[in-house]
DNA sequence: CCTACCGATCGGTAGG
DNA sequence: CCTACCGATCGGTAGG
């Protein structure tokens, strides 16, 4: 554990997956390993192109003993959903109630999400918005829709501020998810502590520098983080 | 015509493509149409979700004609990753010849890609490099790599140089993707010219601000910019 | 969690 | 560019 899980708090729906050994999915209960399987195989062929039998040859079990854990396909995404969307935008939502300038707000999410793709157990990478519509996944559509207003409301504070430049903000939310995306990517060739805050520290600084009027206040945005952080710890 | 374009250049393999009205689609060759309704169901549901139904019926005409125009489904994915592969990576490498400082470099190749994909009358969103492997498309692997070669040179030479932040750089290559999938979603609700010419210059400000260690120097590099492109013009 | 199985749909072919 | 069609594979069920 130690370094790892860093992002997880003490989110009740994160339980089961708080001590699954990442070397070893062989290891994990069936379910999770059902959802490791799928977010592989949906990353790199889609949802549609992840057959239940690959799935399954994958975990080691007969396809129709999938339906034991899941209703149907449709659910494991949805479940995988839970962790890419519905979260992040409570995550982003609490940042934001937790105040500080747009800055600081942007800051902490984006040091949050960096860590929270690193420390997932699944691969993310397959599940695109428009999966999101194609299935009409409600919850999911729900969250992607209040991460998306909340993060508005951020940006506009910040631009009408000052602290935010004026433009290119259009670009933001696609590269937060590009950002996600390849932290999954990169998380299965690191070792953690070390080069997860050296990636962490890397995206701040890339979309920050992108947004801030005055890329030299970022040391400043950084300490106004922590001291919110230290602030709602308590 | 006019405003739109702007990126093409002379390439005979656009030559198709050129006089395309994009407001009606309707009015296209077949080919074309097919290639049109492939782009936009896959990138809605992916490759696999795409069926030759699906695409027949938008097109307007029964399954089995698709193959009197490309050989298999996998030839029809091929031929757009033509335009979202070999074509921005041969343009890349035309870029860094040109020459002029890493950071004109970078420049000179969002403005380009943004207008590029703005111009492109095909959705590209579904196009992703996992569909390249898992398919096996010998050709835009090669240009994939070739891409990742060039860019990974001009950051290298942007650090070494002082031009270029020395951290944060393992994101820029998935920002570009992002960018790119943005332009796409967004060219669909746009009039052209002015908006087009707006979203250049926020894509051009967004990566530049978050790859220059001196923000300020924006204005520089795309005077830098506009000299090198006149001069190659000649 | 397994075996046996099913209706629907897939990409692609034959032949005009 | 069409109709007719095919073997393979899909997600999911029945019943233990």
């Amino acid at each position: 554990m130690s370094a790892r899980r860093t992002s997880w708090a003490d989110d009740p729906r994160l339980a089961r997956l708080a001590h699954l050994p990442i070397e070893d999915p062989s290891s994990w209960p069936t379910r999770e390993r059902i959802l490791y399987a799928a977010g592989h195989l949906m990353a790199t062929k889609g949802f549609h192109g992840a057959t239940t039998r690959d799935i399954a040859e994958a975990v080691g079990i007969q396809q129709p003993s999938i339906f034991n854990h899941f209703a149907n396909k449709t659910a494991i995404i949805a479940t995988l959903f839970e962790y890419d969307q519905v979260i992040p935008a409570e995550r982003l939502a609490a940042i934001a109630r937790d105040g500080g300038s747009p800055g600081c707000q942007l800051y902490r999410y984006v040091e949050w999400q960096t860590a929270w793709y690193l420390d997932l157990p699944f691969d993310m990478r397959g599940l695109r918005e428009e999966t999101i519509v194609e299935l009409e996944l409600a919850e999911a559509q729900r969250a992607m829709r209040s991460f998306r207003r909340t993060l508005n409301r951020i940006i506009k504070t910040g631009v009408d501020s000052g602290q935010f430049a004026p433009e290119g903000h259009d670009f933001l939310y696609p590269a937060l998810d590009a950002l996600g995306w390849e932290a999954c990517r990169m998380s299965r060739n690191l070792t953690p502590t070390a080069e997860h805050r050296r990636l962490r520290e890397a995206a701040t600084s890339f979309v920050l520098r992108a947004t801030l009027t005055d890329p030299g206040s970022l040391a400043m945005v950084r300490d106004e983080a922590a001291a919110v952080a230290a602030r709602v710890a308590d």
